[in-house]
DNA sequence: GCCAACGTTGGC
DNA sequence: GCCAACGTTGGC
C-alpha cells in the first residue's frame, strides 16, 4: 500500500466538507492536471491511505487523514457543462480525467503548518516543501508519513 | 493583491 | 517541434 498527500483549498473543500459527507466519503474530483491524473488512475488502490492538505489557507497544511475507498474512475465533473470544471475535449466514450474516492480517516489534533514541514530535515525531498512544485497529488514515503504524523504531538 | 513557477496552447 | 503567450497555482 502507497502513501500520498492530497491539497485542497479549504475555501472549496475542506477536511470539514468531507467529514459532513455520507459515510465521510466524497469524490476527489476536478484534477486538470496529467501527471495527477496518471497517478489517480494507475497508481492510487483502495487501502492506500492519504494526508489532507490545505493550500491556499491561512496557515497551509496537513489537516489529517482519508483513505481511498474507490480507485480511479471517469471525473463526470468534466462531462457537465454547467461545472467549473467542464472539460469540453472529455466526454464519456473517450474521458480525459480520473478521480477516486476517500473516506476520512482521522482529524489531527491540530493542523501541521507548512512552515514546521518546512522545517523538518527528514521532509526536505518532499516536493511539497519545494518551490514552485504545482502538483496537487503527490507520493508520500513511508519515513516521510512517519515523520509527519510524529509532528502531530510535538507541536510547539 | 502580488508574483514566481510551471503547465498548456497554438501559431508557425 | 519550437517557443511565446497565456492561465493557473499557491505561498507570502
Amino acid at each position: 500500500m502507497n502513501y500520498w498527500l492530497m491539497k485542497s483549498e479549504p475555501a472549496e473543500f475542506s477536511i470539514d466538507d468531507l467529514a459532513a459527507q455520507p459515510k465521510q466519503t466524497d469524490h476527489w474530483d476536478g484534477v486538470r492536471n496529467y501527471q495527477v491524473r496518471n497517478m489517480m488512475r494507475d497508481q492510487m488502490a483502495v487501502g492506500d491511505q492519504a494526508l489532507f492538505y490545505h493550500s491556499n489557507a491561512k496557515p497551509p497544511g496537513v489537516a489529517g487523514i482519508v483513505e481511498v475507498v474507490r480507485e480511479g474512475y471517469p471525473d463526470h465533473t468534466a462531462f457537465d457543462p454547467d461545472d467549473p470544471h467542464y472539460d469540453p475535449k472529455s466526454d464519456r466514450d473517450n474521458p480525459r480525467w480520473y478521480m477516486v474516492d476517500v473516506q476520512l480517516v482521522r482529524r489531527f489534533q491540530r493542523l501541521i503548518p507548512l512552515n514546521e514541514l518546512k522545517a523538518n530535515p527528514d521532509l526536505a525531498d518532499m516536493p511539497l516543501v519545494k518551490k514552485g512544485n504545482r502538483l496537487s497529488v503527490m507520493p508520500v514515503d513511508e519515513e516521510q508519513w512517519r515523520a509527519i504524523l510524529a509532528m502531530e504531538d510535538s507541536g510547539e
